[in-house]
DNA sequence: CCTGAAGTATAACCTATGTTACATCATCGG
DNA sequence: CCGATGATGTAACATAGGTTATACTTCAGG
């Protein structure tokens, strides 16, 4: 909605601007929130050399292991889990393109999470002393992670409104409601359509339902008109009304002003 | 109740040994992590110079409101929360001396969630802009804020999994035990016994649960006897079993090895 | 073109948790 | 010392959501 309004100055932007267009969905976020110049754009994206394809499934930070590497997810889907002992798995969030995984590993040792491929993905590997350094030459930079940052916590904090104070149905909205203002931000929106490359099961898992729940209230949702499902899309047939029922607060996710 | 316990201990410190003893919370935690220079907690020290008190109950970060600042906990627990328009509220976390609350503040004008004193609490006020100096001097202290972040996104996912994935008895022992572990790293553990501020109908909105069945909940943890509780205490009867009847995983606020 | 595996759909039944209602117990200002 | 207010305890009943079971559908690989 107001998200439309920053996308079309970013695409706008975008095509001005050689550089920008063939950047990184790292470079476009932050370029959403200010001029980057040619020189912080080239360390974004030099910083993004070391690239890494994983298949769909596989992990690629595991809980309890050590984890020194940065990832930033260049292409495709990645999810952050957690598995307990009885096998029951809590999905924590998606990262989508342009989101960093391990920004403020520096010092812990071990994964306090699992994450994984959803769909073929691509990653670059960064050393997070690389990161370190950004702070200290790069202070525009350092201040768009850190606006990264704050956007994760407010992501995860969404996550855990849905699983302790929303209804099944509003969980699934919230979620599909949260996944399409994040595209929008990218500038991947595709209208109404959002696309889920996620099964039922991992669905499940990220709102703390059962499958045949999931099901079940997938199927009201449609039933009365708001969603459309197709092969891995949904569209949000009313987005107003979604927002309405499922108490998305889309400021959470929306810019600031500088 | 053991807030009185704490300062006392604070306070007796505070007497005994010169600069390390009469730290704040804050440099207690970081120093916990590796060894400060003079120069270090004389910073960080004189970052806190400019304290708040709040009484019980008052808001001090307002959800959708503009936040330029950023708070760390002197004395007393402050929580996070977020209330639907519903009128149902989700406590997102417990803020314990040490904490730091808007550390990623920079840039987002808008809070995403709100912040109240759950006890009568000490706050200092730190301007942001004091923080991003921070990484360009003292590249420790940027190291021990990075590994803070860390530790709040370790303790927001477990959140997330309790809510998601624990069935309600599980949830308030895993909630207990988090708090437990938390307070043992500042020194501020008082044995098996937990100080739980908190009324009934608050952890009920942590936990994503109603009033009555976290009373239920909490008299069955009773009856089993892994819990005793007295007014305001919790006492934690057989950590191991509760640690295994809950799920939680004590290393995601362990320490790490440097 | 068939087969098996993974995903989706749906029904029937069960249980954990929510709701409403009320009693009891502290605490605190007057 | 009293009454009001907020917190805790518990019972009875209602329901959202879990579980088990079984088809159906898609699709990749032989």
């Amino acid at each position: 909605m107001n998200i439309e309004g920053t996308r079309q100055v970013q695409g706008g932007i975008a095509t001005d601007l050689k550089p920008a267009m063939s950047a990184s969905p790292l470079v476009r976020k932050l370029g959403a929130l200010c001029l980057l110049s040619e020189e912080e754009i080239e360390f974004l994206e030099g910083l993004q050399n070391n690239t890494l394809n994983a298949d769909r499934g596989r992990d690629f930070i595991v809980e309890g292991k050590d984890l020194r590497t940065t990832f930033i997810v260049i292409e495709g889907w990645a999810i952050r889990y957690s598995v307990l002992s009885n096998g029951r798995r809590q999905i924590l969030s998606y990262a989508l393109p342009g989101d960093i995984l391990g920004l403020h590993v520096n010092f812990r040792a071990t994964a306090t999470y699992s994450a994984s491929a959803l769909t073929p993905l691509k990653l670059s590997v960064v050393d997070p002393r690389r990161v370190i350094e950004i702070s200290q030459k790069f202070p525009i930079i350092a201040a768009g992670l850190s606006w990264c940052t704050a956007r994760e916590f407010a992501i995860l904090g969404d996550q855990a409104v849905r699983l302790g104070r929303l209804s099944a149905r509003q969980r699934l909205a919230h979620l599909f409601l949260e996944l399409w203002h994040r595209f929008a931000l990218i500038g991947d929106n595709n209208g109404d359509w959002l696309e889920i490359p996620m099964t039922q099961q991992d669905l499940a898992d990220t709102l703390g339902m059962s499958l045949v729940h999931t099901n079940r209230s997938l199927k009201s949702l449609r039933d009365i008109d708001l969603i459309s499902v197709e092969k891995d899309h949904v569209r949000l047939n009313n987005v107003k009304a979604l927002i309405e029922m499922s108490e998305f607060n889309p400021e959470h996710l929306s810019e600031f002003e500088i």
